[in-house]
This record gives structure tokens, C-alpha cells and sequence, in this order.
DNA sequence: AACTTTTTCAACCGCGCAGGA
DNA sequence: ATCCTGCGCGGTTGAAAAAGT
């Protein structure tokens, strides 16, 4: 990464210095929250101690240098969860989202979904082809049992996270994550949540049309509400192993299934899916409806939904 | 081994809000 | 009431690293 150019800093000050910090910024800085705590960022220019912005300070702060955060480990299976419900509870409210992650920033959450978006939109993307949009009402693919999915579809009540939960599935097996007793041990900060895990009041999920949810559409009052008791780990996972399936799974960040999704939820998946990249299949990366953008489900040709609305959350903002 | 593609992550920017003058 | 300043947030960019071919 090379130091981006820098613009003239004002007056006296020395010109604002860009891009990477150096470890001996990084001690000024620490040297700093030290003397006056995590506050005051411009008196660092101001006073000659880094040619940084205050900005850039307390960015450097946030993003890095605190000590509570979660460096270097990808976010497990209990915090994509989490993201995920908030996302579509709260819509992109990254730095709020992180207040239930610990040691997660908000630049963390924000990319991990921007990734995870991507990442969705191409598998989709690389799929579309086959199918032209139009004219083929329900032959997603003829030679498969899946049907299309539309708002109506019960199936999309199958979205994980949402319609999957069974009161069931809370068999402690997950508690093999640590982000378990991160959560947990989050709840306390975050006074608005219940007790449970992160346990925010009851709000309802949007429990249909990934395409609204996946857009922080909390507003656009969801077709079926399901208060679901936001437990600690409802993916059902004792429950998806009795369903066939498609397990969408992130082999890397949680060696369990996070949910599944049955024959029929998604789409006609062949070979080409699998060919696109690493997915539907039991070991592949995380999918889930709720995470795609709307226009990933254009081809679908769902019914007009409203556009993204501003994340008004009822109970939680 | 070399090259290409994808993912990850650090950092910047602009905007809006809040508080003080 | 208005302006200014600092801070926080969300969006975006781009380099480095990792993975794939």
C-alpha cells in the first residue's frame, strides 16, 4: 500500500500525513488514549504530537489499537448470525450492529457483509445465465424438484435464522464457539437487550423475501412476523440434520452447519452452482436468502418490493 | 512456478449530528 | 438563531494476501 498523497494540512500544522500508520504512530497514539483516554483526537494534530487528522486518529484507535478488539480471527458462525439478524433488523447500521459484537468494529461488520454480499451476488450472477428472465414460470430447471421461490412460498419461511428455529434445536452443541460466551458476556453492555445472548427486544423478522430483509428493510412491514426468541443459537441445527440437504455452511469460520435450507427453498441448483464456486454443497460457503441484495432475485422475478426503506426499527432504535 | 481471480482489511471521504461560542 | 468545530457513521477504494487455475 502506497501512502496515498497527502493535501496540505492548515495554518501551521503540518501537512496531514495518509495511509499506513507506522508502529511509531501507532505509540504516539496509545501514548495519547493513555494520557487523556479514547477522546480529544484533534488536539493530536493540533498539538504537533502526529500530522494525522483527528479523524484518522480515532479511526487508527477504533479500528486497531483498542485493546479489546478481535484481531486476526474470521467471524464465527454465532457472529455471522448475528450480523445477519441485525442487518435485517436494523438495516446497515454497522457501528450498532458491532456494539453487539465484541471486539468487533464496525468496519469489521461492514466488511464482512460488503464480502459476503460479493461474494453471494456472484455465485448468483454466475448462475443467471442459464435462465432468462421472463416466460419460464417455474422451470427454474426442469430436471430438479426446486421451485421457485415467491413471496407467497411458504418455503421462504424457511429462511434461515428465521423460520428455521426450533425451540428444539438449544442443544448446546454450539457452545463449542466461543462467540457464545462473547455474546453473552455482550448482553450486559448493551442495555436495550435482553438478557439471552444478545437478546434484543422482540422485533419482528422479516420472514419472507430474503431480497427486502437483506436490505435492512425493517420498515417494509414483513408479509408474516415471527417473533422468534432470538436464542442464543437458532439455527436449528439439530433440525437441519434431518433434512436434507443444503447445508450452507462457511467451512472455515464454523464447522457446523449454520442452517439449512430444503430441497425446494432456493433454486435450481446444478451443477453449474456447485462449478460457480464452492457452494451448495454441505461444505460450502455461507448462503442464505436474507443476504442477497433484491436484485440478486430479479430473475426470479418476484414481485415488485418496495424499495429499501430506511432502517426504522421499531424496538431497537 | 507463474499468473489470475477473489477475499480481506485498512484507510479515506463525505455527510450529518451535537454541543459550544 | 446561527455558525463553527469535533466526532461518529456509512460508503467506498485499493493494496496485500490468499486461493484457484
Amino acid at each position: 500500500m502506497k501512502p496515498r498523497g497527502g493535501r496540505g494540512g492548515g495554518g501551521e500544522q503540518p501537512a496531514v500525513r495518509k495511509g499506513p500508520w507506522t508502529a511509531e504512530e501507532d505509540e504516539v497514539l496509545l501514548r495519547h488514549v493513555r494520557e487523556h483516554g479514547p477522546r480529544e483526537w484533534s488536539s493530536i494534530r493540533s498539538k504537533g504530537l502526529l500530522p494525522r487528522t483527528g479523524k484518522s486518529c480515532r479511526l487508527r484507535w477504533v479500528n486497531k489499537l483498542r485493546p479489546d478488539l478481535k484481531t486476526g480471527c474470521k467471524f464465527s458462525a454465532e457472529e455471522e448470525r448475528v450480523v445477519i439478524d441485525l442487518q435485517a433488523q436494523l438495516g446497515n447500521k454497522w457501528a450498532r450492529i458491532a456494539t453487539y459484537l465484541p471486539g468487533r468494529t464496525d468496519n469489521d461488520v461492514k466488511n464482512f457483509w460488503s464480502t459476503r454480499q460479493k461474494r453471494l451476488a456472484r455465485l448468483l450472477r454466475a448462475a443467471v445465465p442459464r435462465r432468462r428472465p421472463g416466460k419460464q414460470s417455474g422451470s427454474v430447471s426442469s430436471s430438479h424438484a426446486y421451485e421457485l421461490p415467491t413471496q407467497k412460498d411458504p418455503c421462504l419461511d424457511m429462511i434461515p435464522f428465521q423460520g428455521t428455529t426450533t425451540p428444539a434445536h438449544h442443544t448446546g452443541e454450539s457452545s463449542s464457539h466461543e462467540p457464545r460466551a462473547a455474546n453473552q458476556h455482550r448482553a450486559a453492555d448493551a442495555p436495550s437487550l435482553g438478557a439471552h445472548s444478545l437478546t434484543p427486544p422482540p422485533v419482528p423478522l422479516l420472514t419472507h423475501g430474503g431480497a427486502g430483509a437483506g436490505h435492512g428493510s425493517s420498515s417494509a412491514a414483513p408479509t408474516s412476523t415471527a417473533l422468534l426468541p432470538f436464542d442464543g443459537d437458532y439455527y436449528a441445527r439439530d433440525a437441519v440434520a434431518s433434512v436434507d440437504p443444503l447445508v450452507f455452511v462457511d467451512p472455515a469460520a464454523c464447522p457446523e452447519p449454520l442452517a439449512v435450507v430444503p430441497p425446494g427453498t432456493f433454486f435450481g441448483l446444478d451443477d453449474d452452482y456447485v462449478h460457480a464456486g464452492r457452494v451448495l454443497h454441505p461444505d460450502a460457503s455461507g448462503v442464505r436468502f436474507d443476504d442477497l441484495p433484491p436484485e440478486t432475485f430479479d430473475f426470479f422475478e418476484l414481485p415488485h418490493l418496495p424499495p429499501s426503506p430506511s432502517p426504522t426499527v421499531g424496538s431497537l432504535s
